[in-house]
DNA sequence: CATGAATGAGAATTCATTCAT
DNA sequence: CATGAATGAATTCTCATTCAT
């Protein structure tokens, strides 16, 4: 029995409702009950639009990381051609959940961090996010070191520590909000990306 | 003739326990049942030596911050006055929280970082932690500013990203090992941490 | 097309499980299990329809106090301004639990007693009860006094008897059936009121 | 196995303890724990001089019925020969039963009626006594109707009221206090026996 | 689609009782 | 006698999931 591709707009909001249930109860405590609460709807919905609680979690790992996608590529392209301004504007764009209305969104993405622990199915989405995520990375150490003149080694080490400040950030932010100064993620992390690159050594000769 | 008392050892056996179901089925996984299994108890023990199954793993987070302050405080002793060294010494001090055997631990940090999000009790003792290592952090950061004529604005947040970083680096292993080089983390993060003390300005005229 | 609610149906019939298992095997030895079992309904629809056990419990107490209250003012109404009959027949309210299926109830009245004693928010329910209980016999008492000329001192504690007549004939009925000769407790209860009323001294001079 | 005949003073602190938790916590709430607690001992002493919770529980029973028995032998041997007076002793020895240090005493009577409901041996031993005193009442009541020539019939139905009275002071003082005006239930008893015995109808003829 | 009742498999926790020392 | 650790069954309560209406 296939759910019905029905109502986009209902199993968004159940989203919504696990992601706001997480924030404060984590995934465990966000029980079908109050995800339909946070929701405005009732319970027996939720088992509508969604086969499984995992489902809706899975729904909320797109969610986030395909809105972090979107914030990514509008950045990027906003950033031109230079590579340092194209790296800082990816970070930015990381690390920028929501200064809007998706505080909760920070919560979550440490909550999923913890679930891809046990978790299967998220775990998957959640590798597959981040291999993609340190790709292209990756991609743009690369090009920025070329560029510099500098040398490529280690660059994979080089993009797990930067994807580590952001998921260590959101991880901060959430239990232990007190550490991290208000704002100071995003320049603190660009330095950290910028020091780790003038930490390269330049490579005579090799022009390109 | 009293039967002589056996608490501490049961007591570690069971911290132990959880340390070891954690890190395979997350907090709520670890079930009392499968926390005495892993310990080789009975479940009904585990209720005879810790109050609840909250009280178990806060011994745990408290296992795990002392030891990891052990740590640290051997390589501080062991690195001498050379600030930046002292810096590394930290950071590698928190970093390596298992060559050996506590593989798991880097898993329950993570784990530690979520339950934290929801569980009053644990939040209060983890934020104890980040202040804690924060400050210590801070104090680093400051003498080696300070040896190097270089501004210490921004203190905190640099010490926010450096945990940041760590704690990235436990969740990053725990949930997605594939992007982190073994062993590349405490070099990463030294880099990082020389990048941001590196990036701040040096004062002219202010000798010390 | 929603299903129509039934909850007060239920409610009520598990009210009533309890009051069977109670009745035969204590509070305690009423477990959810054995309520629902009573209720010929599964144990899981019991936390559904209330909090905890001992909201079932509260439930009870108010069924069977608002039950007395019932009684008390069907008599009441048919006992006409005598005085005399008014006291009588608030007493046969208060006894007359369940001629009927109701037999379970003398013992639940008796364990409720008891609950009180360690439950608080049983004992603020049996408290209102017997409070109000007492203020209307202190009220009952009081008119047939002042209607037949005597003192009024010591109504307070002339009602507390008669409470406490009729909750040690439930508590005799309950656990030592033997020796409470079948029908007698009303008209015991009946001649203890009228020996207590006839030893008021008369007051000369104050006619009313 | 039986237990050694041992330490009647550890079985009497033992009993003790059990009153005290009793009266605070309920049969059920009082644990083998919270006994040893309240005698100053620890746990594993108590099965070694009781077989069961059960039995220390029983042996409390024993000493409130033993307790009580004196105290109404000791009042009757001093009421002398006065049918009323041999009567209000009776009574007045069932009521007191701490007005010392045995505040406990009174809510464990009221807790012993309803353990009596669901526990056999309670019962059994609860109903004896039951039986013991409604016979020992029938007989102090025959005695005086006799002497004042007035019919008998009813005199256990009086008894058991007279009982009930008793019993139902106990649950009251226990569980409800504020109604209950200090130092006026055996006044009350009293009157409420007088008044029993007053409407009897005198016999004519018949002197014996 | 929507509701909310119903199910049943665990979960944590409690506790009388046993027993090694 | 005494201690307190150990056991395991029982209990309350939770919750994802199903389903009749």
């Amino acid at each position: 029995m296939p759910r019905p591709p029905n109502s986009p707009v209902r199993r968004a909001q159940i989203v919504d409702g696990l992601a706001r249930a997480m924030a404060s109860q984590g995934y465990e405590g966000a029980t079908i009950a109050r995800i339909a609460a946070e929701a405005g709807l009732t319970s027996g919905l939720v088992h509508y639009h969604f086969e499984s609680k995992g489902d809706v979690m899975l729904a909320l790992v797109q969610r986030l990381t395909s809105g972090a996608r979107e914030r990514i590529e509008r950045r990027l392209a906003r950033a031109g051609d230079d590579p340092r301004r194209r790296l800082d504007a990816f970070l930015d764009g990381l690390l920028d959940v929501g200064e809007g209305a998706d505080r909760d969104a920070v919560a979550c993405w440490a909550l999923i961090g913890a679930e891809a622990i046990r978790q299967p199915d998220v775990r998957r989405v959640y590798e597959r996010w981040t291999v993609e995520a340190s790709g292209q990375l990756q991609d743009l150490l690369t090009r920025l070191l070329r560029a510099e003149g500098r040398s490529r080694l280690g660059v994979k080490a080089m993009a797990a520590g930067l994807l580590a400040v952001v998921e260590g950030f959101f991880a901060l932010s959430a239990a232990s909000p007190g550490v991290v100064p208000a704002g100071s993620a995003a320049g603190v992390a660009r330095r950290m990306a910028a020091g780790l690159v003038d930490s390269q050594p330049r490579q005579r000769g090799r022009r390109r």
